[in-house]
DNA sequence: CCGCTCATGTAACTGGTTACATGATTTA
DNA sequence: TAAATCATGTAACCAGTTACATGAGCGG
């Protein structure tokens, strides 16, 4: 009766629900496809190095969430990865809902953080680190819309666009907290 | 010649540097004080522990970044924390410029993955995850919304103020990202 | 005097990180 | 044939997590 997220047995965390989200996506797979798919990723939050990936394949198959059958051809090993009934249920509970709460909440933006105490720089700093981070995040809003453009015509889900675009909104949205700041020390 | 971010001697942790920057900007502070900061502030995305908190602390001042006073009043021991000059400067570098690629680029987003994922749910999963996370997200806009109003009238920096209009953009992005995915499962 | 807040910390654990290591297959 | 890619993993490390532990001071 308790909730989902309130049972141990259940809980993934953040990279592992990736991991099974991803074999979900592209069906059965290698674990380096899962790897080398996180590296590419937009949002470098994990390395996809192999000391997180694999210890985590390995973690999902020990508790019945992953099942995988050997792909070998000729001397080259290689393991394709697939969910389990009881993993499609723990991942689709992982998503929610109910959502976790941790998920709903404001996530965090070190950009952001900096920004908060860049009072500690000279006007000289100041105006050197907004450029610089505008500079940047300009270059990532052309980035993300050259990858909508890219899944539309690959004609993706209406859920890996609702992501992208979501990208796209955030980094527009952290644009405009830069300019704001920009105007403000204008004044 | 190295830039400052290659030197290991100079590199914060995140946590690291908002445990920092907080003390710069209370002026000498106890280590409680930081933890509480961190525990209320807007995103949650450290549990501001004294397992996390009181550590960072013994190697910034280990390292010379930090100096603490002893300010016990009676037998209740109090260590007030205060920067050295040296902690000034690794401060303004992990602030930036050069802003860290890592802080420029897209940041992670929970509930942004769980989207991505979406499609694993049946419709009636589906609907019910946006609807509780849009209802989150609306209560989140309403309290930051208040918050900057709190700020404005205690005539806070305009750096506080672009921060924390900084996450109000945020927050309406991410509802901009799940009004769009319901309008598009509803054609 | 009981419970809350101030204030400091430790211990066990966990899930990432980088770097290393091995070997088959493909491509330039 | 050399370099890149496919494919698997391990080892040392690190910075967080939760939970525990201690004790002073203060207000009802």
């Amino acid at each position: 009766m308790s909730p989902d997220h309130a049972r141990p047995s259940l809980r993934l965390s953040e990279l592992e629900g990736v991991v099974m989200g991803l074999i979900w996506a592209d069906g059965p797979c290698t674990a380096y496809s899962v790897r080398r798919t996180v590296q590419q990723s937009l949002s470098p939050q994990w390395s996809g190095s192999a000391g997180a990936v694999y210890p985590a394949v390995a973690r999902l198959e020990q508790r019945g969430l992953l099942q995988s059958t050997d792909q070998a051809t000729g001397k080259r090993r290689s393991r394709a990865l697939d969910l389990t009934p009881r993993g499609t249920r723990v991942l689709q509970a992982w998503v929610g809902p109910p959502v976790d709460p941790a998920a709903v909440g404001i996530p965090a933006d070190p950009l952001r953080v900096r920004l908060r105490f860049l009072e500690l720089l000279d006007p000289a700093g100041r105006q050197a680190f907004l450029r610089e981070s505008i500079d940047g995040v300009e270059a990532t809003v052309r980035q993300v819309l050259e990858e909508v453009r890219l899944l539309k015509r690959n004609g993706a889900s209406p859920f890996e666009i609702a992501m992208v675009r979501g990208v796209l909104h955030a980094t527009r949205a952290r644009l405009k907290m830069l300019r704001e700041l920009e105007a403000a020390l204008h004044e």
